[in-house]
Parts: C-alpha cells; sequence; structure tokens
DNA sequence: CGAAGAGTTGAAACAGGTCAATCTACGTGG
DNA sequence: CCACGTAGATTGACCTGTTTCAACTCTTCG
C-alpha cells in the first residue's frame, strides 16, 4: 500500500501532459507553468487510496497511466463505483468549484502513475481566464450528460445488457462486423463498476454469449457480429446508436 | 393535451422570476431584460410535451407553477425517470453548453405555468458575462453532485430506504422528531422518480411503515420520529446526514 | 350515478444476490 | 523447472427483492 517511488517533478512533462487535456488546450504556456508550478508526480501501486469523500479539496490529480476508481462508501462498507478512470483524466478537479469538499473517493486499482497538483492554481486561474471556465463548463455539461446516460442504463438495462454496452464501448469508431478487443481490468472490476456482483457478471456474461455471437478467452473477447450486439444491448437504451453520447474519452472527465 | 391559455408575457412579471433564480441572482435588471426579450408564458395541462430528448434545443424553460417530468425513453416505450422538477427550476438549460440538443425529453405532470425562453440570448449573455457564466458552473457541478448520490442510491439502497430517503428530502431543514408533510405528486409518480414499479412502491411503504414510525393516509405522510426513519434509511448511503448534499432546491436545476 | 384513474393486494415468475466450493492462471521461491 | 500460494474467475444451491399480471377497491370528477 506503499508509494514505490516520489521523484519531483520534471515541470516540462507535466506542462505538456496538461496541455493534451481538452481543458487546457486552449493554454497558453504560461499559464501551464502558472498552474503546474505545485505538480508533483508519483508512481502508485494497486489499493492506495488517493483521497475520499469529504475530504478537503487541496489537490486534483492526472492520471498518467494507470486506472483510479471513483466510489461511495457507506459505514458498513457496502461501495458503490460511480467510475473508473484512465490516463489522460482529471480527477477531484470539480471540487474547485464547490464548497471545497471531493463529492466522492478515488483508488488507484491497476498501478499508475498520477500528476498531484494544486487545487489553489486552478481556482484563480478559472476566475480570471473566461475561455478555460467555458471550456470546463462546456466539459462539466459533458459529463453531466453522461451520467443522465449512465443512471438510464442503471434503471432499465439488465446485467447482460449493461455488459453488452460496456463492450460495445470498448470498440473503436468504425469498427463494424468482425472485432476483437480486450478488458482493460478485472472482470470483478468491471462487474463493480456495472454495478453488479462479480457472480452475476460471469453468468450475465455467459448468457451473452449464447445471445450474440460473442468468444470470451480470459481478458480476450471476440464479437462476431457488432449489429447484434448493439441490437440486443442498446434495445433497452434511449439512444439510437450504440451509445454514442458516451464517447469514450468524455464520459467521465475529459 | 392542448394548451390552455397562451397570454404573451408581462415583461416585468418574467424578469422578477428570473431575478429570483440563484442562476440570474446576481444580474443587473438590463441584463434580465435581455435574457427575456423574447419570453412566452403559458399554461399547460397535464401530459404536455415541452421537448423531447435529441429535439433542437432553441429555447429553455422556468417553471412558475406545477411539476415537470425529465425523463428518457427507448423504442418500446420504457422510461426511465431523471428527476421531476416545481416551480423554479429550470428545464433544458444545459443545452446550451452542449451541441445544442436537449439530454431528455421534458412533459408536464401537474397543470403548469412555465416561461419559455430563447436559447439565443442565454447563449451570448453567457459569452459576454463571467459571473453569470461562473455562477452557472458552480449550479451544474452542484447538480453533477446530486446525481452521483442519484447513482449511488439506485445502485445501493432497497425501495423502502429509497422511499425514506425521499421523504427526508421533502422535510425542512430544521425539523425533528414528529414531522407531517404532504406528497408533492401521485405515488405512482413517485415510483418512477425512484426507479420502481407502483406495487414495489405500495409494498415498500408499507414495510417502510412497520420498520420506521410513520403514518399514511392518502398523500399525507406523519413522521412520528425523524431520527428513526434516518437512522433506516441513510444507513446505505455515503452522506452521514440525511443526504445534506441534495438539498432540495439545489437537487436538480437551482 | 357511473366511468376512469389511482392505489392496493395476491400469486407466480424472475433477476440478482449470497454463500460456499472449486477451478484457473500466474508469479514466487525453492 | 517445478511446486506452491494467492487472487481472480466460475459454478451450484439457495434466498430475497422486485416485477408482472390480474383482480379488486377507493377516490374523484363530470
Amino acid at each position: 500500500m506503499k508509494d514505490l517511488t516520489t521523484h519531483t517533478t520534471p515541470k516540462e512533462m507535466v506542462e505538456s501532459r496538461l496541455k493534451a487535456l481538452p481543458l487546457f488546450s486552449l493554454c497558453p504556456p504560461e499559464t501551464l507553468q502558472y498552474l503546474a508550478q505545485n505538480a508533483v508526480v508519483q508512481t502508485h501501486k494497486k489499493g492506495k487510496i488517493l483521497f475520499i469523500h469529504e475530504d478537503t479539496a487541496d489537490r486534483y490529480y492526472l492520471i498518467s497511466s494507470g486506472w483510479v476508481k471513483i466510489f461511495r462508501e457507506t459505514l458498513d462498507g457496502t461501495q458503490a463505483v460511480i467510475d473508473i478512470l484512465d490516463a489522460g483524466h482529471l480527477v477531484g478537479e470539480s471540487a474547485v468549484l464547490l464548497d471545497d469538499e471531493y463529492p466522492y473517493s478515488a483508488e488507484v486499482v491497476e498501478q499508475a502513475e498520477i500528476v498531484s497538483l494544486s487545487s489553489h492554481e486552478l481556482k484563480v486561474e478559472l476566475d480570471r481566464n473566461p475561455v478555460l471556465m467555458k471550456t470546463m463548463l462546456q466539459i462539466m455539461a459533458r459529463e453531466r450528460k453522461a451520467q443522465t446516460s449512465e443512471i438510464e442504463h442503471l434503471s432499465i438495462q439488465n446485467a447482460p445488457q449493461r455488459i453488452g454496452c460496456f463492450l460495445l464501448r470498448l470498440t473503436k469508431q468504425g469498427d463494424e462486423g468482425y472485432v476483437q478487443l480486450h478488458l482493460p481490468y478485472d472482470k470483478t472490476l468491471i462487474a463493480s463498476r456495472l454495478g453488479m456482483q462479480p457472480e452475476t457478471f460471469s453468468r450475465a456474461l455467459k448468457k451473452l454469449k449464447k445471445e450474440t455471437d460473442i468468444e470470451v478467452k480470459g481478458a480476450t473477447v471476440i464479437i462476431k457480429d457488432l449489429q447484434a450486439l448493439s441490437d440486443f444491448s442498446c434495445a433497452m437504451c434511449s439512444s439510437d446508436y450504440p451509445c454514442k453520447d458516451l464517447s469514450k474519452k468524455c464520459s467521465s472527465s475529459c
């Protein structure tokens, strides 16, 4: 549960990482430099908690590699997984706008390199930079829309359909017919991400195999007929296309 | 399904309504006047559809009285209710920031007076008014947090707990011990709002009566022991208090 | 008074959850 | 290189919560 390394930061690397984010892509170099002035790069092992729900939000995080689970937890330890994010996503940045408390907990679930940044500079910069503010507003609006879809999925799709929908979101735009893909993290984790137990996931996947033409070997999934899969999964979804409004990179924190 | 009346707008009334919203409270009179220049006030009966998912979002709406259901719907007619809003809420304003399509459908479910406003002016004003933009950003962040709670509730609370949580959100801050309240709309509608069938609602309410000390007569609910109700309902919730982060007026569209 | 809609109740079906046992893959250390 | 231990994954048996369908009651409103 301890950090592997803690080397203080190669500034240029951090700034170029920030520049690559939709949120900061329009910012000039000086701004990036300002935002990154208190940045720290750390490598964390699986299990590392970045912060917990209602902690004071003095920092926000950029995932360089690995996976981070966003969740909430009741007193008795039951947890609701909100999302699971990978490289290129920001975590905890929305707290800057609220009461300075994180609205959820965050835990590393696959060894990750994380850039930790100070919330203060972001707060200041947002206030003096309307362009940045507008970008942030658009990103939040998109996230909100994605969350609305999430609520829809949870309430009307059954387990096999939710898995099918998850698989579809792993395909690349333009894919059709025969597709081979690789599950990005543990099946247990996918299960919690989709709001079901590991056992249910296993059984639902089996049912999905029977209903649509897919093959599963370990973490490799072969979709033989993309259309059949989307017919099955998206029947219980308001969006016409395979969840187009949940385009991968924007589903959570662009 | 037709409108009752369509009298064009008493400008001052509209502007004072706008002024009362958290989103516009900081705006000077000129701004309100600008935003309201194409406003229309209409009274709609139950069943009136304001707009549907993926329609072009050229207008947004302010509820003056009545209730409006926000939902999404699959091809076969199954619907997922996202929220149900009353007086003082905006509907469809978030589309201004996105691709100009409504992210959901909206239907009047209790006779309502609605102020319809043109999206264009809001779009223009947001771009030249950083204060308004910041307010909007904060409101969106709060809504996002509320939606995160919604996802948590759907995934880990059972039917009686969801009802209990709903009742708690109807209480006023400062209430304690003995509280009497009135269900704001049909039980069937509450059921769909909470993601369950009317029959399930009825049975779950019965169970809730047994577990905590509440009495139900028609639309009137008497909570004899607020603490007991929140102990029961909030056990499966990450928030310490009775859902404090879902403060009524901000749960959806301040 | 009667029709229509809302609400409740019962019986049966079903989806998922829980618990326990087993199986598999993989990295470690002998 | 093999044996072992561990964590992930699967399976079966059973249980619980929710849905579905159908019947019935209650309220409301013309």
